[in-house]
DNA sequence: CTGAAAGCGCTTACAG
DNA sequence: CTGAAAGCGCTTACAG
């Protein structure tokens, strides 16, 4: 048997059922306060009796926007990003917008056209943790006046807000605690190609000469392979290190990888901390001591950065830095 | 200074450029296969100039359809779904089409809303781990000859693909690899809402049953600490428990969590196998020995199915079932 | 308060 | 091969 071809139901469908215009009903469905109360009875009843669901293609077109917000990240997959992108579409969903989903793999070129992308679909505004933050779109869907909001590292356009996280003051804060510790051999994690993570390095480096020891990091570009190898060398090297920051969270899985292997003790004979809390940080052998982002307070801000703008309420742009909070677990070392 | 409106290009200013009419040019546009040469130069060199970008709310309005797949998960921020999505957005990206993302939090009713939302943008198709594989919703979908495709769970709308891995079969692997070691005392942690983890339950149950051991599970909803609190139960119990089978990877962080707050030694005092293959897996404490989906193939395979169904190639419903691949490290404590 | 009409920016039969 | 015209399904000044 042939499924009978169901037409959509079409908003004058509805007004001939109710005995009115389709201008009526459209005002009913859109909460125009002057409607005469008999009348929107009826076409409540109609749309109800109908099943009728208004286009959005067509609602899309006539206001020249679409109910969505564009998300833009490097890597869904990273704990970071999925935990970001989870908050995000929470707040965003209560606010009535749906979330595009915008995977970058850290390449300009995928950026560029996402970015494009969520220019021509006419969203209502766009989160994104930029792989390039000088990109021409960025200024082109601002010139479409449509708000942007930048994470983990801002972008140039001056009329973008963001939202970062004091990754410098954090990585202060966890150099210190090495030191305290009494650690005067304290290696690094990095990642050149990582905003967050260069200025991590930064804070830790400042924070070593500030005290008179020898910064020691190595670059290992974030995949967890590469986080081994780099710890691997770091150990291999004749700096005597006893404690190691690590850049990011594959850094740090890395560098647990590279530990294990080795057969080193965390934290007796290497103490770690590492950045961000993923789930497993929490169970990780050892449990590892972190500089913790506020990312649900993150993704709530830069929803509201959004709404203010979406709302025409503000024009000059904002940009909010967050602390870090560090969670002392096993793997530094220090009892506190 | 005010920032002059820019009025956005439309085809007929092209048009007007190209000195051809808009018809025209949507065809050199839409690779129209018979367009004058000299015309069609004309117009790319007109679009080129003034940078003229079609607008897609117009194209989706008049074809009735969105470049978008619609990707419905419990919750993107679990490995299980993050890694899923960002395969899905792998290949869908490299088809064209951009992905809508849906976090349903497990609630029926935000399923529900989202799958009305998708239909309403008339996505080209849906991809979805159904937290209620029954919901009408699915079935307008359908009905409005959008593609539906499952994974995890299948849905009972006999029109849906779907594609799972053999959860029960994966369950009696790591049963018998456990038994094959001389564990007679197996514990298992469930959660009665999860499909999969109940296929899981019941292919240890059988297995435990044919060889005439006693099956003791507890159930723990997901949540690591539910996890973590199902495991001390079993602890706790008077089975003498030697083994553990976290059904899926919330649980086996959990149950770790427990074993570690315990110091019972893995898998020295407690064997534990899991489901499912995060990142963290291979460097927890010890490296977890697992039954591993193929993520990355079972997304190529729900694009394939729904660009089939997209192109309208095939009208017969398929339901794929994918193999698990036991992964062995050091927590189940055989050398294998 | 309400309807007729225009129009959002495209695409695509239709006619030539 | 190409253009004029209709139309996708809404919303919203405009007039009454």
């Amino acid at each position: 048997m042939v499924k009978a071809e169901v037409p959509p139901i079409r908003i004058r469908d509805v007004a001939a059922l109710a005995g009115v215009s389709p201008a009526t009903v459209s005002r009913v469905l859109n909460m125009a306060p002057s409607v005469n109360s008999a009348d929107r009875a009826r076409v409540l009843t109609a749309v109800k009796a109908l099943g009728y669901r208004p286009n959005r293609l067509a609602q899309n077109l006539r206001r020249q926007k679409t109910e969505m917000i564009g998300v833009v990240v490097s890597d869904i997959d990273n704990p970071h990003f999925a935990t970001m992108v989870r908050a995000l579409e929470g707040a965003a969903y209560s606010l009535g917008y749906r979330v595009l989903l915008c995977n970058t793999d850290g390449q300009a070129e995928k950026q560029r056209s996402y970015l494009e992308v969520l220019a021509a679909e006419r969203v209502l505004g766009v989160v994104l943790s930029p792989s390039n933050p000088a990109g021409d779109e960025i200024g082109a869907l601002l010139d479409l006046r449509i708000p942007v909001v930048a994470f983990d590292r801002p972008v140039t356009d001056p009329r973008a807000d963001a939202v970062v996280a004091d990754n410098r003051g954090a990585a202060v804060t966890a150099t210190k605690l090495l030191i305290n510790a009494g650690h005067k051999h304290i290696g690094f994690l990095s990642n050149p190609d990582l905003f967050t993570v260069s200025q991590r390095l930064a804070g830790y480096e400042d924070t070593m000469a500030a005290v008179g020891l020898r910064p020691c990091s190595l670059p290992g570009y974030s995949r967890i392979e590469e986080g081994a190898s780099a710890t691997s060398k770091l150990l291999d090297s004749s700096e005597g290190i006893t404690a190691l920051i690590a850049g990011n969270n594959s850094m740090a899985l890395g560098a647990l990888r590279a530990l294990h292997a080795r057969k080193i003790k965390v934290p007796e004979e290497m103490a770690l901390v590492a950045f961000d809390d993923p789930i497993w940080a929490a169970v990780a052998n050892p449990p590892l001591t972190v500089l913790a982002q506020p990312i649900e307070q993150m993704a709530e801000s830069m929803v509201d950065l959004l709404q203010e703008r979406i709302h025409g309420n503000r024009l000059e742009p904002r940009r909010l830095v967050v602390d870090f909070e560090l969670r002392v677990r096993e793997s530094c070392g220090t009892a506190q």
